[in-house]
DNA sequence: AGCCCGCCATGATCCAGGTCAAGGCTGGCG
DNA sequence: CGCCAGCCTTGACCTGGATCATGGCGGGCT
């Protein structure tokens, strides 16, 4: 950080002052005025795995960022299938703006650090400062892109492109710095089986055998369920079905 | 409309008078003045079934609304397995801000007459115009929601279901003055089976056993292949699978 | 007219992935 | 410690929808 910025971010609440919302979240568009009025109303939560963020077609009363964990977003028919559309990392901003209830439920899939705000703040920040809704609005442009991407996946890949796409989804996503033409890559799986199954339109049974065959072929290794060290990103590459 | 709105209408551009793109889309939030200045750079073109509009990851110097007319939004894997990713009705907006490329094909359905603006414009437009701007996020989040309800139907439910879903959501995005509650419908069917099938990830074969399935049960009637009456809504929701 | 081409219907067969079943591993808890 | 619950793996078998094949129908072109 150079000395001019550092001038700058006086200002700043503490508690934004390392804040990945901040940092490269919708909370980049603001200054130190919008900033400390938010952080006002501002509260911090860290929720275990499994909790229930936001439930389908609840009334919302309040938005939040993701500072750190995965958040799944699903859709559940009545007999109970589920589909999970789509996962939030950090700093991804979670809630639907213009509606009073959320088309979608929203549950913690690991360990989620969260920066809620009363809806009502929200509103007037994306008012007052347009750079804030645009940071918004880029990051629906965003989930579309990505949802209309996983709707190739789960449409018209077989069973092996799924898990193998999942996988190189998750390596990219999680350490976000990683370079992109690395040969390897190393990450905890922040979901279980039968979550990657709801993902990818398979059953879990189907995913482990998936996993399994990768392992076989020198693809990944697979440690405590959880942890993957990817040994051929271009073996994985070249799984995933153009 | 009243003498008040009348008069306000004096300065609108005699093309926008009565368009769609002005009536319900995105010109709506804009008055007289960005009316006139967005006008003169506007063209309105008709285009036959199948002629493509946007190439996937082709840069695009031109945004358009749909005035009439059904466009398919596809993805194609190098293999060719394809999947049509949304469909978009008049007044909806066609084109991805804040890209120079596409991520997507765009690809008339039925004939569809569109009113273009080169991409500078639009830009300007949503500089000028906070409200232009928000609609435009509006009908983001509404794909959005609306992806993320197909990956369910395409990821979770039956064929037999699919085809119900997708039938309904015609009757209700074709003419969407018709009464939600309405017993009985009755539209032109945009897409061939062919089309049908990428959109629900099935097969056109498929496609047409299911239809053939509906007409035997008699909750649909089918003239010349693209006319179909919905003689019974509700068996039609009921078949729709929660 | 006669031909071709795109679209659709329907029957016969096949197979990827779903379903059912059995067992292993790990961690929390009485 | 022993028990239980959640998660994962693997095997055996089944089935919904894909695939292959055949033919009909209508509209445009020569």
């Amino acid at each position: 950080m150079t000395a001019q910025q550092d001038i700058h971010s006086s200002g700043i609440p503490v508690l934004c002052l390392s804040c990945e919302g901040r940092h490269r979240g919708p909370c980049g568009a603001l200054d130190p005025d919008h900033l400390v009025g938010l952080a006002k109303t501002a509260s911090r939560h860290k929720v275990e795995p499994g909790v229930k963020l936001v439930g389908e077609a609840e009334t919302v009363d309040s938005y939040s960022n993701v500072l750190s964990g995965v958040v799944k977003l699903t859709k559940t028919l009545s007999d109970g299938r589920q589909q999970i559309v789509g996962l939030q990392f950090a700093p991804d901003f979670l809630g639907r703006p213009f509606k009073m209830d959320s088309p979608i439920n929203a549950e913690a899939a690991t360990v989620v650090s969260l920066c809620s705000f009363p809806k009502a703040a929200v509103v007037r920040m994306m008012k007052d400062a347009p750079e804030f809704e645009r940071r918004l609005f880029k990051q629906a442009l965003v989930e579309l892109d990505a949802a209309r991407e996983w709707m190739v996946t789960v449409g018209r890949k077989t069973a092996s492109e799924k898990v193998a796409s999942f996988l190189l989804m998750i390596a990219r996503s999680i350490d976000r710095t990683v370079d992109p033409a690395a040969k390897s890559a190393c990450f905890d799986l922040p979901l279980t089986r039968g979550d990657i199954a709801d993902f990818l339109a398979l059953r879990f049974e189907t995913v482990s055998r998936q996993l399994t065959r990768l392992r076989a072929d020198g693809i990944i290794r697979i440690e405590n369920n959880r942890h993957v060290t990817v040994d051929s990103m271009s073996g994985l590459e070249r799984r995933c079905g153009g």
